[in-house]
DNA sequence: TTCATTAAGTGCGATACCGTACAGATGCAA
DNA sequence: TTGCATCTGTACGGTATCGCACTTAATGAA
């Protein structure tokens, strides 16, 4: 009998050789995140690296005028608070929870340790950190060059990857803030998705029917993503 | 007297202690950087890392359609691939030369090892990793909130800020295939520029006359780049 | 000097997305 | 059950930017 939660359930957890992974076993402590929660704002000195496990998190930078857009998002093959071993502490942009969930957190000073012992750890947190700037960068060029549906299709397939189910909770003007854009603008792609049968929504819920679909409507974006996130954290040496 | 050229004009290598810099001195070597020059393609196993001092690095990513997009810029702040210290290798963007001028370059091998001797050397790299990271997440915010006019000035002014001169040599298409967008785009916000006296360009050539001109019609996204940047990387310890 | 090439100026219809306004519809709380 | 807050649908003019076509101007090579 397999327990409700595992930090096993994070893949660069579950990536650990047993004895660096026991060595931190001991001070993860599982958290639930609840939608909307703000883990760190801009120049707020980072008391947790968090494994989300279930969860989503979206960074994100909020302007002056108060619009936003998403940068990267982070799932159970992530964590948020690379600054704390990148050795800046903080980050101009924000985490916010996107997807309700747990989480494995660690304090500051445990990750920061473990991390410049050197070992198999580093490499994985900064193969992660790699990987995350590709979402970045590749972010930065989809919002210049692809349509809207383009991206929220990409946005949903990502969203998806994170998850276990096909249905998650989050509502058009959330999903708006994400890709920096109108809620309405997101009603209107997503109801062109939704009459392709592609996915159905209703009332803060969508639910993914039909995976190619939205596969089909999206940019190269979605697969250049994918594609460098496994090939930096898959099997790592 | 001072020689024409020297590593220490790269702010990364200056920042070094003495003695880690007495160490890589010996194996960099200067190399001109020619305007259009591809450093690396995409999946391209790097063969060195560069440290430009007067030449510009843009990191773009291409589409498959063939419309580009930069995501973040390397002068003489920074070091051209970090992903050989990251354990990636090779990245899914290219980097291409925005401004001709030089570099020093450093085997991949030298690089890896003084990265993981883990001294100051590691710490200085990942904290400008980090500040890398947030270029391309402004950028990426950047490009779905602000006007071309507010973009294009704040990429002159992160320019400028690289180079020792007020004129630089770039034609409108050049600078229209790093934001993203048509060059009668760039002529057309480039002419307003210019209207307003803040600069002016001949075929092939831009000339910032007044500085605070700029800094009134750029987004906030520039001094946030510039503020990150000299937090995580003045006075590293 | 002439020519070929490349850079920049101009115009115009198309369109994706914005800002705003308001009208249902849904679901939770009392 | 009703009420109320929140979410979604629809509409419409406005605008930044696109895509395309073409002209004019500058520069270096022959």
């Amino acid at each position: 009998m397999t327990p409700l939660h595992s930090p096993l359930q994070n893949r660069l957890l579950s990536a650990l050789p047993k004895d660096e992974f026991a060595q931190l076993a001991k001070h993860l402590q599982l958290v639930p995140m609840l939608l909307g929660e703000m883990l760190y704002e801009p120049g707020e000195q980072l008391k947790y690296a968090f494994f989300p496990t279930t969860a989503i998190v979206s960074l994100q930078y909020v302007m002056e005028s108060g619009a936003s857009s998403e940068s990267a998002g982070v799932g159970n093959e992530g964590v948020v608070g690379i600054s704390l071993f990148m050795g800046g502490d903080t980050t101009s942009s924000s985490a916010v929870v996107q997807t309700a969930g747990h989480a494995y957190r660690l304090e500051r000073r445990l990750i920061k340790k473990e991390f410049e012992r050197g070992g198999f750890m580093q490499r994985l947190m900064l193969r992660y950190t790699q990987a995350l700037m590709t979402q970045m960068s590749q972010t930065a060029a989809c919002n210049r060059h692809h349509s809207l549906e383009q991206r929220l299709s990409r946005w949903l397939l990502l969203t998806l990857d994170r998850v276990s189910t096909s249905e998650f909770v989050v509502t058009h003007e959330l999903v708006a803030s994400m890709l920096g854009v109108r809620r309405e603008g997101v009603s209107e792609a997503a109801g062109k998705l939704q009459n392709a049968g592609y996915i159905r929504y209703r009332r803060g819920h969508i639910a993914v029917l039909e995976r190619v679909g939205l596969e089909s409507r999206t940019c190269e974006c979605y697969q250049v993503v994918k594609k460098e996130m496994s090939r930096l954290l898959d099997d790592v040496k």
